[in-house]
DNA sequence: ACATTCAACGGACCACGGTCCGCTTGTTCC
DNA sequence: GGAACAAGCGGACCGTGGTCCGTTGAATGT
């Protein structure tokens, strides 16, 4: 219980204004006063370590409150609601994620063709929400926001990217839909823990459907 | 205010036997005491008057419970949860539908050739979910209960049916779900309202998807 | 008719998410 | 340094979903 990491830092990591896409509008945040990014950051670290002990789904707002020594306004205040709070921590391990797929080693990223890239993003996908399920869970209580999500605007812009290099036909937006859709967390989760599927199947689906929907005109 | 249609029989539709697909298991429910059934109609019968004039996000179980003179714990036992009650609302117009693609006329029932029947599907689901759209949006909050629904596993067993009759290739369960994914409530909406997109687009889509998905291999 | 049993009932009770508003404190500008 | 301002804060408060458990009364067998 010793703090080990200086995980999440004070600001929210600057929009990367590389890949855009016009797709949807880049929210800005206006910087916090001092005193309010400290306790962003001490609610944070608390959470996790709250949600590391006891599981995600026990971890009250209060809870967070109390353990960080804030009142239970200014979680609120800070993220909005319960799954802005799960949000805010997923996103950490979301950046991860993305880096790896914008700037990391093949086949994820930019120096493997648009196929290959396209094909790899599948499964990573898919391993990535299993090893954070219940937070991703927790975090898509409210699923409507899931759709304006950043870190799901990304996904979309990236697959659109790629469908695109791919010079695949239709209507780009839509097949990524589409193919986000195939990744979802609720689904994947009840194919591979309900219907008892195994991540292989769940891939070589993948492979085919990029392959169907993927293919140039 | 008067009360027009005898609406929810009390017992649940008889399952009817027909199109059994396998993939799930038909939970049986053991028969209700003569009283607990009329509390489940009048319940039911109470609920969708409130949501017809104060919106169903304005109904609360409490609210439902005494409008039919029962105490709350009634509604709990019945419904299980608020979802419960949500999907249970829902699964009157369910029906509807359902018979619609089952037993009704072309290009839904089966008088159709197979091709035909699944480019009607998926208008016909959109167009059905926005009128019914809150409902859905309420019934859902409970999202990983939406997969192992009936209704879902209806459309499901329905989708991989035309697609078997297509000779369509690959793994017919994972196209089929790729197919309902796109017609998602929350996606279909999102699309819809926040995107801005039209219906006639996401129709259009929908083709192309069927198109590629569903040609045999 | 009566006894037995057990689903169904009611509504007090609890926990948690979310709001409100008067007070405090960092920031900025002079 | 000090004044003026807005952002941040805390925690009492509220509504709602969901649970619990003692009571009631259908169903069923004799």
């Amino acid at each position: 219980m010793t703090e080990p990491l200086p995980l999440f830092p004070t600001a929210q990591a600057p929009p990367s204004g590389q890949v855009d896409l016009t797709l949807t509008v880049t929210e800005e945040r206006p910087r916090l006063r001092a005193d309010a990014a400290r306790n962003r950051t001490r609610l944070l670290e608390v959470a996790a370590e709250l949600a590391a002990e006891r599981g995600i789904g026990n971890v009250t707002m209060e809870a967070v409150a109390t353990a960080a020594k804030v009142g239970k306004g200014t979680v609120f205040r800070r993220f909005g609601d319960r799954a802005g709070l799960m949000l805010a921590l997923l996103d950490h391990h979301e950046q991860q994620l993305q880096t790896a797929f914008l700037t990391g080693p093949p086949p994820l990223g930019p120096d493997a063709p648009a196929a290959e890239r396209l094909r790899a993003f599948g499964p990573a996908i898919i391993r990535h929400e299993r090893a954070h399920r219940d937070l991703y869970l927790a975090a898509h209580g409210d699923l409507a926001r899931h759709y304006s999500s950043p870190a799901n605007h990304l996904r979309l812009g990236h697959l659109a990217l790629l469908l695109r290099q791919l010079k695949a036909p239709g209507d780009i937006e839509l097949v990524a839909h589409t193919l986000l859709g195939y990744l979802g967390t609720l689904l994947a989760d009840h194919l591979l823990t309900q219907r008892g599927m195994s991540v292989e199947r769940l891939a070589a689906g993948w492979y085919d459907l990029v392959e169907r929907l993927g293919a140039a005109g």
